[in-house]
DNA sequence: CGCTATATTGACCTATCTCAATGCTCGTGG
DNA sequence: CCACGAGCATTGAGATAGGTCAATATAGCG
């Protein structure tokens, strides 16, 4: 839950008393599962809503042939579909990457936060609207970019994210995606790839090696994946919903 | 706002309250654009929220060099962004298509809706996230789809979403979009995309001329497209809060 | 130490793009 | 009622980004 803390701050500073019901709800029912496993499986009912609590997973979908597509990373402090369970059936799969810990938080969970915690609802709604506005980004990703600026432009988002929720270390950042998992990502195939990290490289943008991953000058990468940040909504935008500057709110 | 009801009884049936409800919303502040010009542009303040009463649109995003992304389409009944408002600046732009008319939704609506109407409130959270739902659809056309598919499922997209709003005619529809607009939302080439729709012309998949579109046998272009329309959640999922079984929690 | 998954390389192929010309359609003004 | 222009659609001829196939290398793990 820090790392969801975190997260959510970026957008609008909660109270302790904020902290401590999202702490709550964040130790009730932990799980844990290893890597490369399947959390909710396409046509299953959605139940309960998982928060990322550390590791990585992918949404993903897949074709009868075979042909797969990741269609979002969940990193730590992500929360799955805000009130998914409201419908029938899961229309993708959600599989962990590296071995996860995840925290399932129930349908009345989000009742009382609607009910009684408005700085929180409106911190989740802002969640959702990120995440539909990174959905969008790779809609145009995929469609428009090359495949360069695509495999950086995916890079530079992944950074981000993982630095609103303090998962980089000065320059680098633990990256446990193999060129197939980024393969299905971009939408290129696996060779194609390979041959794209080598030219990332080979032009100083990025170093990869053993599953970490260091960004030796991001405004550079940025520029080569024509990133612009603003999707991400990273600003501080609810700073009017502080805690403390509208405790009336708060109830 | 006729639409919109259509729409949102594909998820809960409301009641004749609710009804009036959105009908004043969408009767209050109406708008009409011409063809091809911004509703919103990228970068600016995001103030009300736009339903769109009649007349086409799409969200698109630009990178500086010119390449052009529509990343979606809006029909009539759609919303833009359930609680947009949230956020700080538009990080994609909004355009009309043909003449649309428009209402603007209020902050103030949003906020009564959450605070005194439930079942609507859950109806708008089936909207934003069928839309979600979506824009992953299209990240796996983008990515994993050839070109025929990829058209073959836009238009089936198209087409179902228009007959929830009770938009098609027996196997025919109004249909305003020109190549162009098609390769912007595929990310293919003009040209391509004219070889397309010959292509899928000569299969008798469908028949499309003068901004009117017939789909002969759906389920066949369902498969051209590898179609399937689970992401739509078209199917009374709500069904338990329908006005009449569940008054109670309407207040 | 040997397996298995992952990464790398090379050679060749093709879906889709680009450029450029031509044709069509529909709305406008004369 | 016709002529014209602007936007849209169609066609053809190359060009290329990225795919496929298959072999080899490397690395992490039990």
């Amino acid at each position: 839950m820090a790392s969801l803390i975190r997260k959510l701050e970026h957008f609008v500073r909660l109270s302790p008393a904020e902290h401590a019901i999202l702490d709550r709800a964040a130790t009730e029912r932990v799980r844990k599962l290893g890597p490369r496993v399947d959390l909710v499986r396409e046509g299953e009912k959605p139940r309960d809503v998982h928060l990322i609590l550390s590791g990585w997973a992918c949404r993903y979908k897949q074709l009868e042939d075979g042909r797969r597509q990741v269609v979002s990373f969940l990193l730590p402090g992500d929360i799955c579909d805000v009130n998914g369970f409201i419908l029938r059936e899961m229309d993708h799969s959600i599989g962990s990457i590296t071995q996860v810990t995840i925290a399932d938080l129930s349908r009345e969970f989000f009742d009382e936060v609607g009910a009684r915690h408005p700085r929180i609802a409106t911190a989740f709604w802002w969640e959702t609207l990120v995440n539909a506005a990174i959905q969008r980004e790779w809609t145009m990703n995929l469609g428009q970019r090359t495949a360069l600026e695509r495999t950086a432009h995916l890079l530079c988002e992944i950074w981000l994210r993982l630095s609103m929720a303090e998962l980089t270390r000065g320059d680098n950042c633990d990256f446990p995606l193999t060129q197939a998992d980024l393969a299905d990502a971009t939408g290129l195939s696996k060779v194609h790839v390979n041959r794209i990290l080598q030219e990332l490289r080979a032009a100083g943008l990025i170093v990869l090696k053993s599953k970490t991953l260091a960004v030796p000058d991001l405004a550079r990468l940025m520029r080569a994946g024509l990133f612009n940040p603003n999707y991400l909504h990273m600003d501080r935008e609810g700073r009017q919903l502080d805690a403390g500057s509208a405790d009336i709110a708060a109830g």
